[in-house]
DNA sequence: CACTTGATTTCGGAG
DNA sequence: CTCCGAAGTCAAGTG
């Protein structure tokens, strides 16, 4: 990895147009060839880069642009697109690179997944005499996240998403009508549950009679853990 | 700005729990304080990260830690949350700090909103005869991009996008039939305008009588400025 | 291979 | 301020 601290302007011409006036940034070039700039602030994306695959050519200013203080540039194309990105350095103020050999890489935890294992375990916290049927509950349209029974013993399919949104109304309405065509299994009514339902999509489940449900990682989280202690 | 070359391992809690092992890394410390844990590849996004506003407290390693080579621990805490990213440094290969200043930002040109303008201005280009209603005309599920009449007078609802996909055809849909529930406003059609329209997405669109548009920036700039240079 | 879905999404605009 | 949609989204899993 290379890291460069250099005055510079830069232009972004491909998917969209865009343009950094000069100022001084940090340009970082990866082992696979990928650029990223970034300013002293903002958030973990940069202001301009170029994904790989890519390549990049240092390039002799033209007589214009060695007027105007250009020292070094360095045009960066996609392998794959007519993306380019220029980068007219006008002054370096750092440039060192580094070997940082292959990355073992993140491990995760505490995502969708998770949320459906704990509500699976704590299928009552949807109501009084809820009982697990299954999790991922295959149909001809794909898994149903959970399906339960409730205290009546109907038929209960859940969907559970971080963020409630229109799109998981649409697909737990799309098994529900599949569902409902089996007479073994109808009727089966809906529950939507996520950490966070959007308004919009409440308003969607509630006018097609899907009841939502916003779950609590946390408090399932402490269900699971007291009833650890307890073992 | 301050850039670190070390090998480390990070850990994080928050929101999710991750962990990354024992590798040679680039941790950039911003002048906001946020810290972005980079690897050698992969995309602009870095392998962990804490956003601003936060706070970085260089703690002594722990006993333990020690004999395990850690040479100092960064504890960073996020100023509104309870995510916490704790990096061990086993081994600082580079370390140096620069004044960047404020940056002034970057400049875009030629996304949704552009596009939106351009065919609100040119409406015309849809069909001899088509008016203007309004932008972003207002719904309880949301604002419908362009709405406006053709020549016979009908209403038109118009969704655009840089890309059509599927989504933006179920979006259209949403829209059209909660529009069409309006006797003041019924019938309303669809038009769904794009720059590229994916094959799936025009099949779902024509199926359900929703006609396609393919919109070209360039032209309908240059329309925008010949008028321009008219005034 | 293309397509779908989730993300510690981030970012910008409107209400 | 919050809410909501778009992103040069990226990346992982699946058919």
């Amino acid at each position: 990895m290379r890291v460069v601290i250099a005055r510079c302007s830069v232009d972004y011409v491909g998917r969209l147009t865009a343009h950094l006036p000069l100022a001084t940034r940090l340009l970082m070039v990866k082992a696979d060839g990928s650029v990223l700039i970034h300013s002293d602030g903002g958030s973990y994306k940069p202001l301009n880069w170029m994904s790989p695959p890519c390549s990049m050519a240092q390039l002799d200013p033209t007589d214009d642009e060695r007027e105007e203080g250009v020292v070094a540039v360095w045009s960066v194309q996609h392998a794959k697109s007519e993306d380019r990105l220029h980068v007219r350095i006008h002054e370096i103020q750092h440039d060192s690179s580094h070997d940082l050999g292959v990355d073992p890489g993140l491990v995760k935890d505490g995502v969708e997944a998770q949320l459906q294992a704990l509500l699976a375990e704590h299928i009552h916290t949807l109501g009084e005499g809820y009982s697990l049927i299954r999790r991922e509950y295959m149909t001809a349209i794909g898994p149903v996240d959970i399906m339960c029974r409730d205290s009546a013993g109907a038929t209960v399919a859940v969907e559970i998403k971080r963020r409630g949104d229109i799109d998981g109304v649409e697909q737990l309405t799309r098994y529900l009508e599949l569902l409902n065509r089996d007479p073994h299994l109808a009727p089966v009514t809906g529950v939507f549950a996520a950490q966070l339902i959007k308004p919009q999509a409440r308003v969607l489940a509630e006018d097609r009679g899907i009841r939502c449900v916003t779950l609590d990682y946390e408090a399932l989280k402490g269900m699971d853990d007291a009833e650890a202690r307890l073992f």
